[in-house]
DNA sequence: TGTACATCAGTGAACGCGCGTTCACTGATGTAC
DNA sequence: TGTACATCAGTGAACGCGCGTTCACTGATGTAC
């Protein structure tokens, strides 16, 4: 209900978008509650009315990032078509297309140094962004017999960890290398021959 | 020969190295010029001497980071073993094995945000690593038919994403998820995996 | 071996800066009557 | 509809801090003669 609020109408909310568009432009370390305060056309002391201080701004871009996170994945699983090979590597592309797309929540989320602990709230949102990949994992690792079948924390873990390097590697302009393939092809590929190489896809 | 040289003998090495424990303890960005200085018993205009600033000293940091990383995995690419495949898993195993014993340098090299071209040496450095875990596998590949051989490029670029997202997900303290399992072991069978979608390892 | 000099690594004081945070305040908004 | 009051979002000035960087200097080391 606070659609047009007090003085401001919603600096909270404001707070959170400017320190995005700052992180996105200067990363996580760039950003300065001062400078969010200033882009929203505030007094950084106005800032100590909504949250607690600079860490906490930080901590809210981070929990909203999880949310939408989630979401996103969670809908490309659930509308990711018949298979739950089909789901799973929806789920995948929902990965890439979060980092993508929300370039500031991202590096909120992973690359602020900001404890998962920090708050309960942000635990919750980044306990159900890994539970949506991981139950993707399981569906999809469930069609393998059991005796062959990953630990589904395992199985989503490797996801993970090849979906965040790549992101880290060859998503940004920055450092490792310059991308010798598009990052989509590139993780569309990878997790490709790690799929075949549990069997989940045919050995072609 | 500058073993111990003028006043202080070795500054430039001194101001490297507290660089380094630096970053360990407080990441690439709570590190400063002024504290690296004060830990190695110097003004912090000392530091002017040897470095033009801030930035030069922590692309020195990722410079010798880079050779460091290139050596280890350069021989543990030789001394890996008779046939391509346990070269290559030697050198995957340099690979975290490095992020796990120079923590410093490795932030400095890959969370820093330090242009790789800051520097044309450093640009040098990081090709050579690049350049080593490519030769690895364009020579591991090579024991597939041709017409089923992926671009060394990406495949090594695969490798190199799964790796820096084991390190940065889960061979950290900080953020994503608590591991769930070891980080060599998550490595090691996701690489394992992945060889064998290729075709490189034996479907058991 | 001894003296005069040049070099240059490191000093110490100073700078301007932007940071996060605090505090007593002010003034627009919402509420009671 | 109009007035009196309470609320509380945002102000503005101030704080102490540590940062990176500059500058003229000093004093130990190395070199020439």
């Amino acid at each position: 209900m606070p659609k047009r609020g007090y003085h401001h109408g919603n600096l909270r909310q404001a707070l959170v978008e400017a320190a995005l568009t700052l992180i996105e432009a200067k990363g996580p370390t760039g950003f300065t509650l001062s400078e969010a305060a200033k882009s929203a056309g505030v007094t950084p002391a106005a800032v100590y009315r909504h949250f607690s201080g600079r860490d906490e701004l930080i901590a809210e871009v981070a929990l909203q990032g999880h949310r939408i996170f989630a979401d996103l994945m969670g809908f490309a699983y659930d509308n990711g078509g018949p298979s739950p090979l089909s789901a799973f590597e929806s789920t995948g592309r929902a990965y890439l297309a979060f980092a993508r797309k929300h370039p500031g929540h991202y590096m909120a989320m992973f690359e602020s140094g900001i404890s998962i602990n920090a708050n309960p709230e942000l635990a919750t949102a980044a306990a159900r962004s890994s539970a949506i990949l991981e139950r993707a994992a399981a569906a999809l690792s469930e069609q393998l017999p059991p005796e062959k079948r990953p630990p589904a924390a395992m199985f989503s873990a490797h996801i993970w960890a090849m979906s965040h390097g790549v992101v880290e590697l060859y998503a940004r302009g920055a450092p490792g290398a310059k991308a010798p393939f598009p990052p989509e092809d590139l993780l569309e590929t990878g997790i490709g021959i790690y799929l075949r190489g549990l069997g989940l896809l045919p050995q072609d």
